[in-house]
RNA sequence: GACUCCGUAGCUUAGUUGGUAGAGCAAUUGAUAUUAAUCAAUAGACGAUAGUUCAAGUCUGUCCGGAGUCGCCA
């Protein structure tokens, strides 16, 4: 064996263990082997983009391929699998411009990550690949809609159920037990009128319930992409993909009632391991608050007292939501938001010209005016009132664009003393400020939202404290029919369709009637037709209307929009399991097997996306009992985003141009010179010296005829900075040209060496050669080259002995298997190389070349540097391809311990000296001899110390 | 504006219940050696401030600086 060729080791090893799949779990029905626990180790579902992987992408694959390697060494059953969520725009749009089918792009997308995926040396299960775009695999994406649409949610057993027990409560008592999540308007009926419905009345019905189903709604239209977006593919007013605006249009949609789960959803976030940070982004999102709705008859002046006001006539009643009802006597006036539907009804005539005008002022203001300006106060009165049922007082009623027409009913009760946005605007408008509670302060300055102390100026409530003061005005709302407790989500139902052509189709036609019915299962996958262009049709269809013929049964009209993204990837972990089967999702004596994911590595952007619809779709799967689990992701890591590492050179203003051969200056001859910085490739670039030769070869069009300003040894320096890996800032590092130069386990090493996993840090390939070089050292543990010069110059030489090791060297293994094994746990990757690092530096430092001390090390090291590990693993004696089949070497404390250790003195708290004493050394000799110590003493200058502190085996402190 | 997290050497970072601040890169020097390096050695740091303590990078308060999330949510 040469000097080591991490090319020719590393090829050699991934196609080892490509042709033993050699990182094939054992499956379920296989006994013995399944008889080990099991651990799932999981990566978030990549798309197959077309710039291919850089340096960053590989972060969290090399973090979970680590611990599944570690996991495997510990004895567990590991599930590592990869695959791709390959529907998705990019494909799509490059097929619009350029008409190929997004399909053929999307595969030559693919092969080329897979290669590089492989060149990385990933234990990956590859025969478990699947692909959201493949028919076999979205057949049952399309079969969890149709389990989606043949479910409703019972609020009383709190799950979704099969439509059918829904259908069995209609038939025995009507809607009058049914207490279930549904639209706002679907109707009352008894058992006798539903089972005199015609079949088209009754399934028509049952579609307010379902947990998939077409609604009219608001929704974020993207012009620029022809398609809806959910809102959290919205940022900012544009589509995070593209930066195309958005705009809101009505249009009829499937939905998803995800806001049936919203308090599962939340409640669920206690019992799983994840970042705070995810947690309180879901938390934001879900939206959820406490408190209560109150009915506010609207006073006429007719009828001018609140007694006389009909109740049953719904109009006559504002509705409001408030999270803090106990302040409800401090209301001195209400505020609709402008496009609240009592509006018109309200405005009295002498004010129809003011709110006219302020209504369709605020309607031209954006979203994002609304928000830049909240310091602004606006508003208008309508000229109404409504009355407060608890004193029967006068309420004046005003319309704000502060109140938003989507959160609640769209009406604000508000309490000038209690909340800071009804302080200012009753501030701005004169309006009354009524003190409530006696803990409130300052109330002429601002607002005090305290709950303290006890109510005043509150009828039925005066004088109780917050808590009794809620319950008792909501008893008495609840009493009069006036109000209820309520809890109300931010969280919106979840709009399903998108008019584009690259996603699954819905598996829904439309009969005569109009009303969607779902196609026979036996009819699956229903597969994406030919069209002749990818865009929509003259009359403004979805892509799919294009499809000729394609109907359903050769008559019924198919649904034309195709499902979101994130469909595909709201179950896929599932898949893994079982990626061939063809009868089921998955079978159950796998998922019963797997259970859910133990680690899933991502990032932090699919925060309020795919990990809040993945925790929808796997508790409706768990509901319908298909899957054991009702979190699907145990533990979550984020991994932090890699920033790339601009370089510029720096050009002479004026030069560059026709006829002026352009100057560039090196970074610390700038001088105070006018320069414009360009990027340049960080390719051509080495420890920010300039390759200037490579530069002219790559950019003739700038550097023709230049002059090159440089240091006085002839380099150009770069200058640097820290920006986004993006193409066009010419940063972009690609891992196969670091593989190739040092090595895939280099670069996984180097990836975690770079600093704590979910940090984001700039890419910085100066660094690596350490690493490469700890590659080297480690190597020559077990090798050494013959000298030059002798007859087999640049041979190596196997230089491993089974003499027995020293203390020395066992306190040195055993420091390291410690610190290895817990970091891995506390996915501390980072720390685990250093200590790598430092072990092999002591290890050469003592000159250890002992079989069993390097045997262990190689264990340690190879879920980080699988391929070298193997290679020396084989060299060691072992059978070849086995290293992941050992067993990870077992910490022994005994090692560790000393006879004596060496007390840091200290004199008042900083260390003087050392004093050596035995570990079991009583405190007060130990005390005895510091006192009596040269050094000591000296410090004392003869006077007795105030006190001596003794800390065995830590340190001891003498106070003077 | 609210909440969360973070400030350790030129850079990237480690530091467990408070108990001698450790690495790698870069830098400098030396040796082997010469187009490519290898080895050895050297030096260098707790954002500021006040407190608790025998003892503070670690705990508490305030200030300064940075990152992320939310965004009028009634």
């Amino acid at each position: 064996m040469a000097e080591y060729n991490h090319r020719e080791t590393e090829k050699k090893w991934q196609d080892f263990w490509d042709k033993n799949q050699t990182y094939r779990p054992a499956e379920p029905s296989d006994k013995l082997s399944a008889a080990r626990p099991k651990y799932y180790a999981l990566d978030m579902f990549p798309y197959p983009s077309g710039a291919g992987l850089h340096v960053g992408h590989p972060l969290g694959y090399i973090a979970s391929d680590i611990v599944s390697r570690y996991k495997r060494l510990k004895g567990f059953n590991v599930l590592h699998p990869m695959g791709f969520d390959s529907f998705g725009l990019p494909a799509e749009q490059y097929a619009i411009q350029t008409g190929q089918h997004p399909a053929v792009t999307t595969e030559a997308n693919l092969t080329r990550y897979i290669e590089q995926l492989k060149n990385i040396g990933f234990s990956y299960d590859w025969s478990r690949e699947v692909r959201t775009s493949d028919p076999s695999y979205y057949k049952w994406t399309q079969w969890v809609f149709m389990e989606l649409f043949r479910s409703w949610y019972n609020k009383d057993t709190n799950k979704a159920e099969p439509i059918e027990t829904l259908l069995d409560k209609f038939a025995t008592n009507g809607t009058t037990d049914v207490n279930a999540v549904c639209d706002e308007n679907t109707p009352a009926f008894t058992a006798a009128e539903w089972n005199a419905m015609s079949k088209q009345q009754s399934y028509a019905i049952t579609l307010h319930y379902r947990l998939t189903y077409l609604a009219d709604a608001v929704v974020n239209w993207c012009p620029g992409l022809g398609t809806v977006l959910a809102n959290d593919e919205v940022k900012d007013g544009v589509s995070e993909r593209g930066g195309y605006p958005v705009e809101q249009k009505l249009m009829r949609q499937w939905m998803m009632r995800i806001t049936a789960y919203a308090d599962r959803l939340l409640t669920g976030l206690d019992v799983i391991d994840w970042t705070e940070s995810i947690k309180e982004q879901q938390r934001n999102w879900i939206g959820k608050s406490v408190g209560a709705s109150v009915k506010f008859p609207v006073w006429s002046a007719d009828t001018s007292s609140f007694s006389s006001i009909p109740p049953s006539s719904p109009k006559t009643f504002i509705e409001v939501f408030t999270t803090r009802v106990d302040t409800i006597y401090g209301v001195t006036f209400m505020v609709l938001a402008p496009e609240h539907e009592l509006v018109p009804g309200l405005t009295t005539p002498d004010q129809q010209d003011a709110v006219a005008a302020y209504i369709s002022a605020a309607k031209l203001r954006s979203e994002r005016d609304r928000m830049a300006d909240t310091k602004a106060v606006s508003g208008v009165f309508t000229g109404s009132y409504c009355i407060n049922p608890f004193n029967d007082e006068k309420v004046p009623i005003f319309l704000a664009d502060y109140v938003l027409a989507g959160y609640g009913t769209g009406a604000v009760m508000a309490v000038p003393s209690g909340d800071q946005r009804d302080w200012t605007f009753a501030t701005h408008f004169g309006l009354p400020i009524v003190p409530i509670l006696d803990g409130q302060k300052d109330i002429d300055k601002q607002a005090d939202n305290t709950k303290e102390g006890q109510y005043i100026n509150s009828g039925i409530v005066n004088g109780m404290s917050y808590k009794e003061a809620t319950t008792t005005l909501i008893a008495w709302l609840e009493a009069r029919g006036l109000g209820r407790g309520k809890i109300n989500f931010r969280m919106r139902d979840a709009v399903f369709s998108r008019q584009r052509y690259w996603g699954e189709p819905v598996p829904v036609y439309f009969n005569e009637d109009g009303l969607p019915y779902l196609i026979d299962e036996a009819d699956l996958p229903l597969e994406l037709p030919a069209v002749d262009k990818y865009l929509p049709t003259e009359t403004g269809e979805p892509p799919l209307g294009r499809a000729e013929g394609w109907r359903y049964k050769g008559k019924y009209e198919y649904e034309l929009s195709t499902m979101p993204g994130w469909a595909g990837s709201s179950w896929y972990w599932y898949r893994y399991m079982d990626p061939k089967n063809e009868t089921e999702f998955a079978s159950k004596q796998t998922i019963d097997y797997w259970q859910n994911v133990d680690l899933y590595i991502g990032g932090t952007e699919h925060a309020t996306g795919h990990l809040l619809y993945s925790r929808f779709w796997n508790k409706f799967l768990y509901d319908r009992g298909y899957v054991p689990q009702d979190e699907p992701f145990k533990k979550l890591i984020n991994q932090g985003m890699i920033q790339g590492r601009s370089n510029f050179v720096y050009r002479v203003s004026g030069t560059g141009r026709e006829g002026v051969p352009a100057v560039f200056v090196s970074l610390n001859q700038l001088n105070g010179r006018e320069v414009t910085p360009l990027h340049v490739d960080v390719n051509i670039v080495e420890n920010d010296v300039l390759d200037i030769e490579a530069f002219r070869q790559a950019r003739p069009d700038l550097t023709e005829a230049a002059e090159f300003i440089t240091e006085p040894d002839g380099r150009y320096i770069v200058g640097a900075e820290v920006e986004k890996m993006s193409k066009s800032k010419f940063n972009v590092v690609n891992p196969d040209m670091i593989v190739e130069r040092y090595g895939a386990d280099v670069l996984r090493l180097y990836e975690m060496f770079l600093g704590p996993l979910e940090q984001a840090k700039p890419w910085n390939t100066n660094g690596i050669d350490g690493v490469y070089r700890f590659i080297r050292k480690f190597w020559r543990l077990f090798y050494k080259d013959s000298a030059a010069g002798t007859p087999d110059a640049g041979a190596s030489q196997w230089i491993v002995t089974d003499e027995a090791p020293t203390p020395a060297e066992l306190k040195v293994l055993h420091k390291t298997i410690q610190k290895t094994e817990a970091d891995i746990e506390a996915y501390s990757f980072n720390t685990s190389v250093s200590s790598f690092m430092i072990c092999v530096n002591e290890l050469a430092t003592l000159n250890c070349h002992k079989r069993a001390v390097l045997q262990e090390l190689v264990l340690l090291l190879s879920p980080y540097a699988p391929h070298i590990t193997e290679e020396l693993w084989a060299a060691l004696g072992h059978e070849p391809g086995t290293l992941s089949q050992a067993a990870f070497p077992t910490f022994n404390p005994n090692f560790l311990v000393e006879d004596a250790f060496e007390y840091p003195i200290q004199i008042n708290g900083k260390v003087r000296t050392t004093i050596s004493f035995a570990v079991d050394r009583a405190a007060n000799e130990i005390e005895r001899e510091v006192l009596a110590d040269e050094i000591v003493q000296k410090w004392l200058e003869g006077k007795s110390p105030k006190k001596v502190v003794v800390v065995p085996k830590r340190i001891v402190n003498v106070v003077i």
